[in-house]
DNA sequence: CTTTATTGCGTGCATATACACCTTTTAATC
DNA sequence: GATTAAAAGGTGTATATGCACGCAATAAAG
């Protein structure tokens, strides 16, 4: 019976690190949530990391790359590609600055349009969880994260 | 005076939603802890989404590619390029069945040998957060992100 | 036993993500 | 003023993610 008695150790060993294992949740869960979000969000186009890019621009004004990933936590280089789609799409641009090594991200017309036309979608999604989840929840796992973030971004 | 006061009404409504967004909030953190779980994993040569696929697949035993993407919450085709991935670097392998439709993932000797490896590597990733986030919040975020995914699922 | 539905899987396409490495421009140092 | 350091950005490569569509095998319906 031996080795069936390890053999079952070692498994309720990878049970807790399943169970307890805070990437594997954020990730699993991101992946949920974002598929609500992004079927909410379909009549305007627009993909859920799209609309918090736009949204991001809408309120951090004209800034630059770098300065947007940083806000974002998000690299540099991944910020400048999903940037590249959303200029395709006419919905952000580019301005020249003074300082030639940087350009500042500007929503378009276009873009202030699209934005505005999809918040309503993005509510629906929000409140399709706050619905499910409830709003106390909802409002502490918010807040979970955030401290979560700055807690771990801390040098 | 007025079209200033619009104005500013105006991104107060984008604050909010810039702060109450669950799904924003979610993949912000996401990027941030997957980036520390990486790190160090590093040493194994896995991701933490690798790691978290293979511990599955140890946990779940064979089982097919669809059962094992409805696990993890992840699209199966998705889960299918994941696998092959792995199965290029030797660590997993495909079983036929007798229902010819469907293939039963198991690991390879080397995918267990790399996962027990690893899995210190993973143990230093949670403990780093755990003693930056504090177990009690790390307990809790966990147990929210697996609720209100099981309360989302619900049709 | 044929027809139809369901199940399991793969591929094409598009987006999202990040690392390593490089170029260009500005700032700092001497 | 020349040299060096730092900052901003881009590209190549690789992985992660999901939708639309299609194929093959099995199960269900008639």
């Amino acid at each position: 019976m031996e080795p069936i008695t390890v053999k079952n150790q070692d498994m309720s060993r990878y049970l807790e690190i399943g169970r307890t294992c805070a990437c594997g949740s954020l990730r699993r869960a991101s992946r949920l949530i974002t598929k609500v979000y992004d079927n909410f969000l379909q009549p305007s186009g627009l993909k859920i990391t799209q609309f918090i890019m736009l949204m991001s621009v809408k309120i951090l004004g004209p800034i630059t790359i770098t300065k947007l990933a940083q806000k974002l936590l998000m690299d540099r280089t991944t910020c400048t590609r999903n940037l590249k789609n959303l200029q395709g799409k006419n919905l952000i641009n580019f301005e020249q600055s003074e300082d030639r090594r940087m350009k500042k991200i500007v929503l378009t017309d276009q873009g202030n349009e699209i934005l505005e036309q999809s918040i309503p979608l993005w509510e629906k999604a929000q409140n399709f969880l706050l619905d499910k989840v409830g709003e106390n929840q909802m409002a502490r796992l918010v807040k979970d994260l955030s401290r979560t973030v700055s807690i771990v971004r801390k040098k």
